[in-house]
DNA sequence: GCGGTAAATGTTAGCGCTCACTGTTGACGC
DNA sequence: GCGTCAACAGTGAGCGCTAACATTTACCGC
């Protein structure tokens, strides 16, 4: 027996009939059991429990996939960036996706044009996933979105409002708004912003919030600097601003377009926040090591996570939720790197 | 038309069958053409590609991987951080993998305990991935990695090198022993560390090459500052060693110590780089914009992910390279952190 | 034109699972 | 005692694909 099954090199994996066999029973009981159908009986439940333990059974995920066209895979779609926001989304959606039993299927895309999207989105659709995720915070990410047929579940992450399709979306306006209006209530005159790059949502979100302040408080709007999310643009437009006197306060669209600022300004003798008030956005964990510590503004990663995966979960059983779109409130986080200004 | 099909409620997806009856050909020719056999003829062929992008045909990866037992995916493994060094080498992997057609399925887990790491290989196993790559840089998740059957292609990042399974690392040794190297020139007697946890070899490296460093000087070696990667770790550490007049060069385990060691010294009125020097590890982008901006040692991940999946696919492939473990050599960037001593 | 060979294509049988059925019990009411 | 119905279990088909084998076609030299 032994050297007749010795010569067989492939020592195959227990499939569901293995199961059936020892534990008494014909496959589909086993199917019943596994996917916890009710009547089956408790004593059978058991016989074929212990079965499935003693095989060491594990069932094919594939062969599942195939019969009922959905795999337990949750496709998502980002932007190759190794930005604070985008990648503590991805990992706290990993986490979440993980906890409810799904596995993650990630897509880095190079540019979040629509070609990319388009192609991602078929790749994930090839693999059966029961839903995707787009993390598509810029307009051209959006528009690729539009062509996907709608029954596949598909949730957006910080993509446009305008859309009326399911997302979830942290509410950068009113972050924005908090920021500035800080800084006014500090005293000063304006406040003037280096915004992230203008296609992206997030930064057109932000730019309306710190617009919306000055006007409500009547100051006045000072022209943009535009920035790109990186220190090094902060860092540009922080060296003009360093060189107008009558800037006090700045408001920059993320923690490191802030670092940037901060550095331009010191360079040029202009001390942070005696002189010039500087605010952040996003609460990186470093921002509170700067110098000075930075007041930012802090988005709950975490919430955005679970809400993404609640709505695709109930998009995935039908729901009828094809317009929601939750909102995750941003909260101020004051350190040192706001003052009142030297004038008053 | 539009009429006519609204009524039918299941629009199947066009199958393999589908295209087979549409081109005149069997099954099975349209399976050699979609997986480039040779000997179809180029005309043949050319029907079959017609057939296919008419019907808007996409081959069930599911199927696929039922019958080869293999699916087109990759499991990562990684912990739920969002260190830089981590959270870039895997969008750097997902980048390499898309390259080669192949899907990336990410598990992060809590904590790199042995079990975490034991159910999260079993899941990517289930879901008949063709290879499994775990970022495994502490001693706890190289342990887990013994129990996992030899068929599954696996390959460790930053693991054990003691352990001679398939590996890609960096050479963390090196990179320290450069940092410290390039300190000790500078002018300085000897010079502290702020070390990474412990039990992360990444870590463990760097000490040793910081060690090796000061030996080979003839340098006296100081007893080490604990850290957890944190700006907080590398603060409080910095709290410390900004007491002690003697200390006049640190090198940390990351910029994210650096930057807190940096902010401690700045309070207690040590500046850096003209009474301290400091070098960090990692080139976080924006380290070039801390005060003063930072030399530190460049970890080339692109570089980490593509030799990982050659060595995998290599792996997958049967390729007999069981022991290796390929090194990448990290590199210093040299910016304003570093001085000669003042007593000099 | 004929066998022989290689190239090109077709046929058949599953992979391991779920779905939609068809049986088989046993408890219960009248 | 018989029908009824629910609870439980089994049977067979087929999801869409690839592997192995069977068959047809094209082409060659003599």
């Amino acid at each position: 027996m032994e050297d007749a099954t010795a010569t067989s090199p492939v020592v195959r994996e227990p499939a569901m009939t293995d199961v059936a066999r020892l534990a008494g029973v014909s496959h589909q009981t086993v199917s019943r059991v596994l996917n916890s159908h009710p009547n089956v009986r408790e004593q059978t439940r058991l016989r074929v429990l212990a079965a499935v333990k003693e095989l060491g059974y594990r069932p094919n995920r594939a062969a599942r996939a195939l019969v009922t066209g959905r795999s337990q895979l949750i496709g998502v779609i980002a932007q190759n960036s190794t930005l604070y926001g985008p990648s503590s989304l991805l990992a706290a959606f990993e986490i979440a996706a993980a906890r409810q039993g799904f596995a993650v299927s990630v897509h880095r895309v190079p540019e979040l044009g629509p070609a990319s999207i388009t192609a991602a989105v078929e790749r994930h659709r090839d693999e059966r996933v029961a839903g995707i995720v787009v993390i598509a915070p810029t307009a051209s990410a959006d528009e690729a979105l539009a062509g996907v047929p709608a029954e596949v579940p598909l949730v957006t992450i910080d993509g446009d409002p305008e859309r009326g399709a399911p997302m979830v979306a942290v509410d950068q306006e009113h972050g924005a708004h908090q920021a500035t209006k800080h800084l006014l209530e500090a005293g000063h005159e304006t406040v003037w912003h280096i915004s992230g790059p203008p296609d992206w949502f997030d930064a057109a979100g932000r730019i309306q919030g710190w617009r919306r302040a000055l006007q409500e408080a009547g100051a006045e709007v000072p022209p943009i600097s535009t920035g790109d999310w990186t220190a090094a643009s902060g860092y540009r437009a922080g060296q003009m601003l360093a060189r107008m006197p009558e800037v006090t306060a700045v408001f920059a669209a993320n923690d490191h377009q802030a670092l940037g600022a901060l550095r331009a300004m010191t360079e040029r003798g202009r001390s942070v926040p005696e002189q010039v008030s500087i605010v952040g956005f996003d609460d990186v964990p470093e921002s509170a090591y700067y110098s000075p510590p930075l007041t930012t503004v802090r988005q709950d990663f975490g919430a955005v996570a679970t809400t993404t995966l609640d709505l695709l979960l109930g998009l995935m059983n039908g729901a009828e939720t094809k317009g929601a779109q939750p909102v995750i409130t941003p909260e101020l986080v004051r350190r040192e790197s706001v003052r009142a200004p030297l004038g008053d």
